[in-house]
DNA sequence: CTCCTGAATAGAACGTGTTTCAATACTAGA
DNA sequence: TCTAGTATTGAAACACGTTCTATTCAGGAG
């Protein structure tokens, strides 16, 4: 229990060379997933690419499901940030929440290797990874929080609020999964998220 | 597309050796699995226990992942026969999913590291795995399906009852992840899967 | 400026999933 | 019974995640 807690989470610290290692590192792990997926993120060309030595990389990642889960983190972390400076469009709770998932599920589906990639790494990870897989899951429930109330504040849900944004999360990364290998088509994932948001927010 | 189709799926192909060679896999992969979770089941240690040699491990199973979702597939086999034989006790349709599916869930937690290997293998699964997962998924949707109507026949579901069933599935199987995975208690399984099935079967 | 310590490096080495291949055993049909 | 074709075996080799070791580097304390 050494650094990264909640308050410090996307690698906020060490010195600035630190923190560039860092960069390069999710970048380059970034670039290799967007081309060839979870299998071409390989620990020996992240490194190289990266031009680290292979022990730094793992001083900085310790493997590479951390390494896949935390670039999720950095992506993540963008998108949330859109639906905190401006409101997300659409009449109701449904519209607006589908508009967030559809959008951000669009996004992911324009690259379809690197989400393969960080959702498979998401799906397999255990326990070490729990601080990492919070992050990005706490930044999806407030999005989707905020779908819902449809302001940009993230006050405290109600209980009832809080069950159904994870049940939608939760359908919604199923979906996503399923897409990501191969076993429903990419307009399947909106269909099910609809079909759930529908059932949920009525 | 030589064997596995829907109707002669769970391997009952072959010459007997070759249905006993499967069985001897598929029983040291289990033992192996529920001693020591994902990582016990190592395809060298499957083989010799099975006492087949590596190359024909491969040869019924093409990878770990296949093995492991091939075996979960064994393991819902029998847990659908139970319900096709037996009404599933309840009163409501809500009555009725809740005991199935904590039944299920509570089985599966008594083998907590053959559940985690069996889970992660399925998430992890590509498109590869097509076939087993269809499979798996096909009795759970059935098994819930049966829950629902209240009786052992497995007639045809209107389109919304599939959809809620899918949901269903999916909040099932994240809150499975959650829990094999470390980041959740084994109780809250069964309060996700309640919150999800009150708020669909209303 | 020198020294000390933690960080970074290069590279070898290890473990396990997967592939390959030559030799042997088995089985179904003539 | 013989034979052709197929399945199984045993063993080595390969690929990639991970660990380990020896060495060098950087930057703050004195």
């Amino acid at each position: 229990m050494s650094s990264s807690s909640a308050t410090e989470v996307a690698g906020q610290t060490g010195s600035a060379a630190q923190r560039e290692r860092r960069r390069r590192i999710l970048d380059a792990t970034i670039a290799l997933a967007t081309e060839g997926g979870f299998d071409a993120v390989q620990m020996r060309t992240v490194a190289d690419d990266a031009e680290v030595a292979l022990g730094t990389l793992y001083r900085y990642f310790p493997s590479k499901i951390h390494l896949l889960v935390s670039a999720l983190g950095r992506e993540f972390e963008e998108a949330e940030q859109r639906t905190a400076t401006r409101a997300i469009p659409g009449e109701t709770p449904h519209d607006r929440v589908m508009f967030l998932l559809s959008r951000t599920t669009r996004m992911l589906q324009k690259q379809p290797k690197l989400t393969e990639a960080m959702v498979r790494a998401f799906m397999f990870a255990d326990a070490s990874v729990a601080g990492e897989i919070h992050e990005v899951g706490m930044r999806l429930t407030t999005m989707i929080s905020r779908a819902i109330t449809g302001s940009p504040e993230h006050g405290e849900a109600t209980e009832e609020e809080a069950a159904i944004i994870r049940v939608i999360a939760d359908v919604w990364l199923s979906a996503l999964v399923g897409w990501v290998t191969g076993r429903s088509e990419a307009t399947d994932v909106e269909k099910q998220i609809d079909v759930a948001v529908r059932l949920l927010l009525r």
